[in-house]
RNA sequence: GCCUUUGUAGCUCAGUGGUAGAGCACUUCCUUGGUAAGGAAGAGGUCGUGAGUUCGAUUCUCAUCAACGGCUCCA
């Protein structure tokens, strides 16, 4: 006998060879039903799989992770299951359960796979989910696996097992498919009802753009036809929210094809909201200590080479265009010219920290694939400044700035994000990152205890670092699930060096300050595709392109409108009037759809009662008020940067 | 940059080897109305671009540009 030890702290005795169903059947028929996988004293097996120990039990399901995982594992294996039986032949890479469904990496020879394809692939998958295939481990030995794979001729599962301790091997067999496999799986195929093969893509061996390029089907699957209809709609509304989509119907931005790829072209509505972010990072800057400068999109190739940025980014910049024998290019970041302007003037320990802030425009050239709606664009406005500071001033600088994120996080109601904090590899000095070792664990350990000392929550990833030294940055999620790098707060203990730049110190010694690299709202493209997406083009009404428009119930009453009108905009707010010849329920809906946070309706009652009839957004009708009680109230609301109710 | 798919009116989309259609939007007229679509008429397209096949190409073929979905990349 061996002790079971279930979630609760129960302990139950069971008999060796137990598995994971057993126990689940020895509690319920109906939980043993739901059971997927289990986790055995952490580690995640296949329900059916024999216990021969003590251990500690939870059962998995279709409400975990793991248990999702593991059903869409299982899923990939049944697809490949189908495409081996159409695609006599086929040779399988891997085929991991992803964030949502799963999808298996194939080398399908000459054959090319279409969407037709896909439609018999999910009947086939739908035909073996039903027989309720189990699905069987097997340890095999190392020279058994490679045998096997041999007389298949499969050089991607042979190029899997070179890298497989012998003993730690084992196949998994469903139906007629057998797979080399850690698992776990789920027990059988008929747990799997609901199917839906989403795309085909082509997707690099082992990722790397040197290697052949497999066949990547996509999919996902659901244990009942509900949840997927579910997921179906889920990413119909998505696609409302689209940022591409609302930048279009909301006239925030085009792209045009004589213009360029990836450089958006900013209409009027989408002016707007860039001037109020400005005024916003203004506003805040100022108050924070921070100094407006203005300079060139474009500089002398020297001053790349100086900063150290061509040797690493040639390739991310637009060739340069000569001219009386010297390269220019456009700058791909706002740093070097910023220096120049530290540099300008000779600096004493009491300038310091200086702080340079700009709206810089950048121009990236990101290779054409890559590009994607307002999020990768080719030319780009930064919320970047640069704040030269000694080591004592680092800390409170350093969180100062984090400090900003959240202040910014709040107004914009950003609440689920990720400080990320970015280190060097090691083994790539003097390539990807400059060849300071000791610089680098200082400045590492001074942003992490900047991170540590403030709780602010962060993890750490190895590599990602900017070439000049560490960085924070902050991953976000838009409403629809996508995610980016929003913002990033990075130290530079390379540029000044290289810039030659130093401060006289209190001992009248020259010393080399270090640089805080900083763009908590990201670029305008980024963070205005995002702010689409977070509202659904719902802005609040600081925000709002047209804040306030004017609906007369029919043109008798356009005067009275137009003095409405008058008034709003003399405070200020964007307003416009609706003097089509419409109803009123008509001119209703199209405000509605164009998301115009108020609606004023005026008609014989608001025009004796010098009143407005107002109309919240998506609330429907909140009641009369007196115009100038009215007025006050919004401007309030603008102001103060209410997030909407 | 690579792989899949797509490109027809401002938008969403039909359609055809014999030089194109719907709905919405737009313009004009009728209607002067009370909280999410009133009615009628009209205007609008070298069918992404270039070449080839053909008596004839928006349709078939090739090239090219762009976009979608992925891969790679992301200072």
């Amino acid at each position: 006998m061996i002790k079971i030890t279930l979630p609760d702290g129960a302990v139950r005795e069971y008999e060796k060879g137990v598995s994971a169903l057993g126990v689940a059947k020895s509690i319920s028929e109906g939980l043993a039903r739901k059971v997927l996988a289990a986790s055995i004293n952490g580690q995640v097996w296949d329900a059916t799989r024999p216990i021969e120990e003590d251990a500690s039990l939870k059962l998995l399901t279709w409400d975990d992770g793991d248990g999702k995982s593991t059903f869409w594992h299982s899923s990939a294996h049944l697809m490949a299951e189908a495409v081996e039986t159409a695609f006599p032949g086929v040779k399988f890479w891997v085929g991991p359960a992803i964030d949502k469904g799963f999808y298996y990496d194939m080398d399908l020879g000459d054959r090319k796979l279409t969407e037709e394809d896909l439609v018999v692939l999910e009947k086939k998958m739908n035909e073996l989910a039903k027989q309720s295939n189990p699905y069987i481990r097997k340890s095999i030995s190392k020279a058994d696996a490679l045998q096997y794979f041999v007389e298949k001729s499969d050089e991607y599962k042979l190029d899997l097992l070179q890298n497989l301790e012998d003993g730690t091997i084992t196949f998994y067999t469903q139906g007629g498919f057998t797979d080399l496999c850690r698992g776990p799986h789920i027990p059988n195929t008929g747990f799997i009802k609901a199917i839906k093969l989403t795309s085909i893509a082509g997707a690099y061996w082992k990722g790397d753009e040197k290697n052949k390029q497999l066949t990547r089907v996509y999919g996902v699957t659901f244990p009942n036809q509900k949840e997927l209809d579910e997921y179906l709609l889920m990413l119909e509304e998505a696609k409302k929210r689209d940022h591409r989509k609302l930048g279009k119907e909301l006239g925030i931005y085009t792209m045009s094809d004589d213009v360029g790829q990836g450089l958006p072209l900013w209409m009027p509505n989408g002016t707007i909201i860039i001037e109020e972010l400005e005024r916003l990072a203004k506003t805040t800057e100022t108050a924070a200590g921070y100094k407006r400068v203005v300079t060139p999109h474009i500089a002398k190739e020297n001053l790349y080479l100086t900063s150290g940025h061509l040797p690493y980014y040639a390739d991310s910049m637009f060739p340069p265009m000569e001219m009386d024998g010297e390269k220019y290019y456009l700058r791909a970041m706002n740093c070097p010219h910023h220096h120049k302007i530290f540099d300008a003037e000779p600096k004493s320990y009491k300038d310091l920290p200086y702080r340079i802030a700009e709206y810089g425009t950048c121009y990236r050239y990101e290779q054409s694939g890559e590009l994607f709606g307002l999020m990768r664009v080719r030319c780009l406005h930064m919320n970047d400044a640069h704040i030269y500071c000694n080591r004592e001033q680092f800390f409170s600088e350093f969180k100062a700035v984090n400090d900003l994120y959240i202040k910014y996080f709040k107004i914009f109601g950003v609440e689920k994000y990720v400080m990320r904090l970015s280190l060097h590899n090691p083994e790539k000095l003097g390539k990807k990152y400059v060849n300071e070792p000791e610089l680098w664990k200082e400045t590492e350990d001074m942003v992490r205890k900047v991170l540590v000392e403030t709780g602010t929550p962060f993890i750490e990833v190895q590599d990602e670092a900017a070439f000049y030294g560490p960085k924070i940055d902050v991953q976000i999620w838009s409403a629809i699930g996508r995610e980016f790098t929003l913002a990033t707060n990075q130290v530079d203990f390379a540029q000044p060096r290289s810039f030659k730049l130093s401060f006289t110190n209190k001992n009248n010694e020259p010393e080399i300050p270090l640089i805080i690299h900083r763009a908590p709202l990201g670029t305008h493209e980024r963070f205005i595709g995002f702010l689409l997406e977070h509202y659904a083009g719902k802005f609040p009404t600081w925000l709002a392109p047209i804040q306030v428009k004017v609906l007369p119930i029919s043109d008798k009453f356009l005067d009275y409108a137009k003095e409405v009108e008058m008034a709003l905009l003399q405070q200020g707010i964007r307003v416009e009037i609706d003097d089509k010849k419409k109803k009123i329920g008509k001119k209703i809906r199209d405000t509605e759809l164009m998301k115009i946070p108020y609606m004023l309706i005026v008609g014989e009652k608001e025009v004796n009662e010098k009143v407005v009839s107002v109309r919240r957004q998506g609330k429907g009708d909140t009641g009369s008020f007196a115009v100038t009680e009215w007025i006050a109230q919004i401007k309030q609301e603008i102001e103060n940067r209410q997030s909407i109710d």
